[in-house]
DNA sequence: CGCTCAATTTGACTTTTGTCGAGAGCCGTG
DNA sequence: CACGGCTCTCGACAAAAGTCAAATTGAGCG
């Protein structure tokens, strides 16, 4: 992992103007270079983690309303993104706030499972680079070959690219058309490593999905609107990593279910650090399921989506005593 | 801990600007403030490590003659402050290294020891803020009562406070007058609960002394000029935390060191990563000792000084084989 | 050897940011 | 309640950074 000579101007540059506080035509005198060009390094610095720049995000969760969701929800910490806003583009801002959370949450040498949905994408997509060279970024279940752009072998590896880090990818389909199949798949070595090192990872990040047909599984083709709507019948409540998940968060006792490769819930709540982060306020009953299965520890999500959680919470602690 | 009115503007306008990327006037208009306060407010926000802005520091990790020492001398990892540089101030660039790498081998959560110098003090001084509230800076010995700036508990502080961490400070002398006194304060609480944590810390950060007339030993007064030359001819080769070692990295036998409040060289071994950081090329010696009796796993040092380390280490090998 | 094409670099221009002193608001005090 | 002293805010100017098209370099190739 040597310095490329032509990055070696760039930590120079960036070093001198970041570090040591030099003006940029300061900089460009020491190298003997032209202005112009420093201005170009040091976008590029940026761009590629050289330099990082962070911004706490203590104002998400300094509030009064997240306290409340971590007490009543009994989870580790809790991001609200306000949506009465100052913010200028409030669908953006959760995805923002979710990516900022994210990095926080790294640490040096963590093993990072990823896994997929359009928020996650529109995360990865914001994400800003940072240069963590002994990070892994493991994908927590298996492809589907749709025409999608967030596939999840794209958003571990966008993931990865972002972070200069590794991306650790396993291609097998999500689903299988028999429980047969999907047995002996896992079977696999190739597979069966993957999956196994699920447990190890220190970070997970995923969001949760709802179960209707404009699920990512049924746009893929992954299962029909039909099927997904008796699923529901039958106590589908969520998806999470491209498995079904009933209203405690367990894994439903389905085909479905039987015929997928994923991680195993058991092993994605091994993690210690599981961020959820949900944008629509559709997926509600979904959280609240993930949420009760313990699939969660850091949550972001909307005001909104938190005065219902809190509402809830509220009401059934109400009841209880 | 929850923020303060003015600090939320802080916040907002760190998080339109450098998490959304809007400009300066753009953050105005959202925050219904004038641009030249956004322009002090983000200033504020740099400055107190609501925004973090951090740079690579494998320039100087990723070179040649810094993996060579690294294998030499069995580190962890070995950072060379160039000299000959393209730096415009040199003296000051050790102390900038170091002050980044220390920021980068920080942890959330992390309790960290902070010993006594020079050194450590002008890499506190020029150290830039952080926003880490989980973390604990611990002093790792005794005090001089000396008119410096540079006392232990100071450098302590302003750690902490750089880094919006909390403190650990205890205040005794750092070398009394009978051996008896010392045993007999090490064994008060407050004294023993602070030296027995030093232990558990995660990461150390401190310099070596030199075993001479200038050493801040003899100028606090702790010793005089010619009690420092006898020690040196007892076999002292250098001073870690207030503590004289000899050339193995040992504490020398001797009653000064019998006499001093200070972590015991055992417990800052047990730290698992411990950030030596040197000057001055006149403390080569001491150096050799510290790194012989296994006191650093991290090193910052300045190019001459790598060379003649690497010298030193070829030289003994050759005469090894 | 000279040509092309792509990548890099630069100077000149525009936009954005930093700064400073003046003024406004705010408190405790006499 | 008027008065200093204090901090906070703003407008206007100066300084710094970003940008773009043109120029230069350099590598690959016929």
């Amino acid at each position: 992992m040597a310095i490329r000579p032509a990055e070696q101007l760039i930590h120079k540059a960036a070093w001198l103007y970041y570090a040591h506080g030099l003006r940029q035509d300061e900089v460009a005198t020491q190298l003997k270079i032209s202005r112009a060009s420093v201005a170009m390094y040091l976008r590029k610095a940026r761009e590629t983690g050289i330099v990082n720049i962070s911004t706490s995000t203590q104002l998400f969760t300094d509030d009064i309303m997240a306290r409340r969701l971590e007490d009543a929800l009994g989870l580790d910490a809790v991001w609200i993104a306000p949506e009465n806003g100052y913010v200028p583009d409030p669908s953006t801002e959760i995805a923002v706030l979710a990516a900022s959370v994210f990095l926080e949450l790294v640490k040096k040498g963590d093993r990072i499972g990823v896994a997929w949905g359009r928020t996650v994408y529109t995360i990865a997509d914001i994400m800003s680079y940072a240069d963590l060279q002994d990070v892994t970024v493991v994908q927590l279940c298996g492809n589907l070959g749709a025409p999608y752009s967030y596939r999840p072998d794209q958003c571990t590896m966008e993931i990865a690219r972002r972070l200069n880090a590794k991306g650790l990818n396993f291609y097998a389909p999500l689903v299988l058309s028999t429980e047969e199949l999907a047995r002996a798949l896992r079977a696999e070595p190739v597979i069966r490593e993957q999956l196994s090192g699920i447990g190890d990872c220190d970070l997970a990040l995923y969001s949760v999905g709802a179960v209707d047909a404009e699920s990512h599984l049924v746009k893929c083709g992954a299962l029909t609107a039909d099927e997904m709507a008796a699923l529901r019948r039958q106590g589908a409540a969520g998806v999470i990593a491209g498995q079904i998940i009933d209203a405690d968060g367990k894994a439903l006792a389905c085909s479905y279910n039987r015929r997928v490769i994923s991680a195993e819930l058991a092993s994605l709540r091994a993690i210690a650090r599981r961020l959820m982060v949900v944008q629509e306020d559709s997926k509600f009953e979904p959280l609240l399921a993930a949420i009760a299965g313990g699939l969660c520890t850091h949550l972001v999500v909307g005001a909104s989506m938190a005065q219902r959680l809190l509402e809830h919470a509220g009401a059934a602690t109400e009841k209880a005593s």
